[in-house]
DNA sequence: GTCTATATGAAGATAGAC
DNA sequence: GTCTATCTTCATATAGAC
């Protein structure tokens, strides 16, 4: 006997601002004391309601974390691939992998708590956190494999060293700007700029010896 | 009325096998589940003993972070600086900066508990212990840094990038490794040349576009 | 939707026997 | 040097009022 007649009716509301609220405080508090550190009450506290309140938006302390970890992928992944696909399709292999360096950076800076709480805790968490999570991670570094395999077919990309290295190198390396970063000491785009030159061209000038 | 003749008393064993015990398997429980997850029994358990026989050998949970801290740079400086005073005066800032890379890896790789656990756990630990052991880490990145200016000076350094932002991208490249290197995948020796070459001469072939 | 109050378990640390 | 036993504190999660 349902007496609602819109055919539009409100959906579940998943994503309410005390909810996103609680999320994003639990990933600036995940990155800077870890997950087990962090108590519900502290997330609770810096949300503005008290720790009983979190279990109206969430099922668990396990279940926000396995949401500040997929988030911190997301944010990353969709800059990347939106600034590649935007390129034109004559775009170099350097035009591409520098579009995919830029989003990443973009992405982790733009969200740095998820992103850093997700490189600083994944190693930390519980295995059964960590196997529903990796199917996410699993994605991103296939978009990866896919731009370096491309390059490398086009002769741009080092041969000498497989291109699964050169991604974990890569992002591993990238992935690290977000400890250290400072805005303050210049442009984002001078920092990108400088990230990307070392990334496709090393440290050195000149020959290799 | 010390009746002890001995003119060369034992001193305070510090480093017993239990201690020493008790120090690699807190640095590797950090390393797998953080500092605050980690608990003193598990510790125990591990090393063989009881909770309560810790605070034999260490006051606190906090003076074996420390400590764990600690040795985790201390490692890698050792191998570092062995490496590169043993190269010949003449050698070049190439040759200087590979020994270093070689060493830095090489101490990672050996001591992979004590310095994952630092990397990962270091953003997340109390202030106080942050302060404790910063000193530590300031003097291996100025011995970095002495290296990096003189590659600068003798004009084998790319000149378009602070030494310092230089030194922060390549350390922590470098300090991530340990987290995704396989040694059933390659020859130490091989992993070393790889990457050298890659954070010497980057990840693309031919001149900059 | 948010609150207060609480059940239940486990942590770091200490005391004192052996 | 290591043990057992315990003090004290604080965590996640639940129940039910508002």
């Amino acid at each position: 006997m349902a007496t609602k007649s819109r055919e539009n009716p409100a959906p579940v509301e998943v994503d309410s601002a005390t909810r996103e609220r609680i999320l994003l405080e639990a990933a600036r508090l995940f990155r800077h004391h870890g997950y087990a550190a962090t108590t519900l009450r502290e997330v609770a506290d810096a949300s503005g309601i008290k720790a009983g309140s979190i279990y109206y938006h969430f099922e668990s302390k396990d279940q926000i974390l396995g949401e500040v970890l997929d988030k911190g992928i997301q944010v990353v992944s969709a800059a990347v691939q939106q600034r590649v696909e935007a390129l034109p399709a004559e775009a170099t292999a350097r035009q591409r992998l520098a579009a995919a360096i830029e989003g990443h950076l973009w992405g982790m800076l733009h969200h740095g708590d998820f992103t850093s709480a997700n490189i600083r805790i994944y190693g930390q968490i519980p295995a059964a956190a960590k196997n529903r999570h990796r199917k996410i991670r699993r994605e991103y570094a296939d978009y990866w494999d896919s731009l370096l395999e491309d390059a490398l077919q086009r002769g741009e990309l080092r041969a000498d060293t497989s291109t699964a290295m050169i991604r974990l190198f890569v992002i591993g390396a990238l992935n690290w700007t977000v400890e250290w970063y400072n805005p303050q000491k210049g442009s984002f785009q001078d920092f990108v700029k400088q990230i990307t030159a070392i990334v496709f061209d090393g440290t050195f000038v000149g020959e290799p010896a």
